[in-house]
DNA sequence: ATCGATGCAAAGACTTTGCAGCCAG
DNA sequence: CTGGCTGCAAAGTCTTTGCATCGAT
């Protein structure tokens, strides 16, 4: 399984239809998201950004990550360095967490989903709605030098 | 299954096992996260002890709770909000996020960590050593006000 | 033209650090 | 005694906010 690419027309898309004007800043922003497998902090963002687009200020990114995170284009990830990390929401999947690179890698296996998903939807937990599920696997890249294409399609 | 009692010469122990020394500080926060099964954050922590213990200070919070995350009592809990929380560290389970409270609530089920651990040994992730997984169960309470014994033994 | 979005800077929230003095072993 | 631990305060990091200006519709 490989990303699939976005045009920008896709993208102007993807933001109208929520209802947001199409700034150069937000198509910017979500085209990067979509690009990348790991999931970048907001000051990650903008370092990698702003050469591109000097006048592309810090707290626009803050401010893009959270309306577009409110409109349902992106999601909050779970982080344990307390930093916090958005995701492209196309589907679900798990996350690998790196303990050492703090690299959030995405972990797409719909087994995997199907199982978590269909275990707690049998069970039916009593006084709580659920809404969501994430599922972080801690460890260690082996080698992070090298590129090597794991089974679920993702790129270490 | 109900949260066991731990004595104070119990908790010492597992403070002196680690080679800690056992301070007035690390027992009373350590006693606090063991009768807890929500996961409060430092200052949460810090603002309910200060008052029995004036001399607390909030600093001492997060390097106990650092120490005793490095000496493995404790362990760190990822969390949507951005604020670092801890977990105490005995036997695996899950986490059920409410995303109107705001709290973290222990969610014990052996079954769903067999099946989710059972999968990923099977699997095998090239390139990736495992050392944990963190799962999180996103939603909201129903009924914040009442206090309900749920199937795993959780009370909401 | 209008109203939402941006950029900037200041404030805020959370966490870490440095160091003098203290206390558990 | 002695080295690790605490309390305090200052500094640091990450994030949010306020407001004047700008630009998408």
């Amino acid at each position: 399984m490989t990303k699939r690419e976005y045009s920008s027309k896709e993208i102007q898309a993807l933001i109208a239809q929520r209802g947001l004007k199409v700034t150069q800043q937000r198509l910017v922003i979500l085209q990067f998201m979509l690009t990348r497998e790991t999931h970048p902090s907001a000051e990650e963002i903008h370092r990698e950004l702003v050469n591109q687009y000097p006048s592309l200020s810090l707290g626009t990114v803050y401010k893009t990550l959270d309306s577009l995170t409110v409109s349902g284009l992106l999601h909050k990830v779970f982080c344990v360095d307390g930093i916090k990390r958005y995701d492209v929401n196309l589907q679900p999947h798990a996350h690998l967490y790196c303990n050492t690179t703090h690299q959030i890698i995405d972990f797409e296996d719909s087994e995997l989903q199907k199982l978590v998903w269909g275990y707690l939807q049998e069970k039916k937990i009593q006084n709580f709605q659920i809404e969501g599920v994430q599922l972080q696997i801690q460890g260690t890249i082996q080698n992070p030098e090298k590129a090597v294409i794991i089974e679920s399609g993702v790129t270490l």
